[in-house]
DNA sequence: AAGGCGGGGGA
DNA sequence: TCCCCAGCCTT
């Protein structure tokens, strides 16, 4: 009954979605690592513009880690990218540039964990592993009543089991669109649509009115402060970037040189601090600005920054390992997070 | 088993 | 504010 109802919604209420209609397993990988705890709104422009740059798995391939990270800037979530771009390269020496439809060779590629396998290998091949993804999640506990902790080994255990019993009795490629599409449109996180729901007359989580506590979660991620300085060497033309090596959030993307502090500093402690001395090293440099403080919201840490424009009379780094001088002119080839592209747009 | 890893949108 | 989004990887 859940299957079939759930089925003849989808195909009555679907989205013409551009991954849809297709059974190429390279699109449809693309698309997938960019769902990942993303929204259809938010990652459809970038798949546009992978899609439209990437044609096949070799030219994504052939491309550099920093072409990537650079189309993926602002999308989040950056080891995507890089682990699609080694999962690229694996596709051309490991399966001559044919990308895989199979779940267990899947499931060894970057970037490819159960779901994406389950996705790409019905989709593209209609083979029965069944998708378990934040949607999927929610429907079930709503619809079965089931309150063990998604969060949990035995919560994934239990939902990841119920999910395959019921895709036995269903069509791979179009049931496991069908259950995350009700999940994304119909029994939303938030004010789901019970009022027209086909599923509302066996839904456990409806008839005993506790739709909006399930499903359960435990974990909650806690936020960190930190504290950026970033110092903007400007010597006529050209500025000092730094590329993010180190790990930490925003690897191998760029930024200045940076300090970082316990606490927010004030000018004067940033000044006399040793590592602006370090960073300052033989240069004679002009304090010419300082931005308002930018705070910047990830998932788990809260950033606090300030970007500091520093006059410069010659340019050497030598102090700083990853830093290079590049015109302001060619910033825009790099990959920047969004704080530091926020920056950079208004001055 | 727990924590790290972005950015945006809805209530 | 808080929660969640077509999760995965490392420790």
């Amino acid at each position: 009954m859940f299957v079939q109802e759930v089925t003849k919604w989808y195909q009555i209420n679907r989205r013409t979605l551009p991954w849809r209609n297709t059974n190429d397993a390279y699109i449809i990988w693309l698309s997938e690592i960019i769902l990942q705890q993303t929204r259809v709104e938010q990652g459809l422009p970038y798949f546009y513009k992978f899609q439209e740059r990437f044609k096949t798995v070799k030219e994504f391939a052939l491309a550099s880690e920093d072409e990537v990270l650079k189309l993926w800037q602002g999308l989040g979530y950056y080891s995507r990218a890089r682990n699609m771009h080694a999962t690229a390269k694996a596709v051309m020496e490991k399966h001559h540039g044919v990308f895989p439809t199979r779940y267990e060779q899947l499931l060894q590629l970057k970037g490819i964990g159960e779901y994406t396998a389950a996705a790409i290998s019905s989709f593209s091949a209609n083979e029965p592993h069944a998708v378990v993804d934040g949607n999927v999640y929610r429907l079930l506990s709503r619809f079965f009543g089931i309150s063990t902790p998604i969060d949990s080994t035995q919560g994934r255990k239990q939902f990841k089991e119920l999910a395959y019993e019921l895709l036995k009795e269903a069509q791979p490629a179009e049931y496991n669109q069908a259950i995350m599409e009700f999940g994304a449109i119909q029994c939303k996180p938030a004010s789901p649509n019970c009022a027209e729901c086909p599923l509302s007359v066996n839904c456990v989580a409806f008839i005993e009115g506790i739709v909006n506590t399930l499903p359960i979660k435990t974990k909650k991620t806690k936020v960190k402060e930190r504290f950026f300085n970033y110092l903007v060497f400007r010597n006529n033309n050209d500025l000092l970037l730094n590329k993010r090596i180190a790990k930490d959030i925003w690897q191998n993307m760029y930024d200045f040189p940076l300090i970082e502090s316990a606490n927010r500093l004030s000018e004067k402690e940033l000044l006399i601090s040793d590592d602006f001395k370090q960073l300052i090293s033989t240069k004679s440099v002009i304090i010419k600005a300082v931005s308002e403080e930018l705070k910047h919201v990830l998932s788990h840490q809260v950033i606090y920054a300030k970007f500091w424009e520093l006059e410069c009379n010659h340019q050497e780094n030598s102090t700083m390992q990853n830093g290079f001088w590049v015109a302001e002119e060619e910033l825009e080839s790099y990959a920047f997070p969004k704080l530091v592209d926020n920056y950079l747009k208004k001055f």
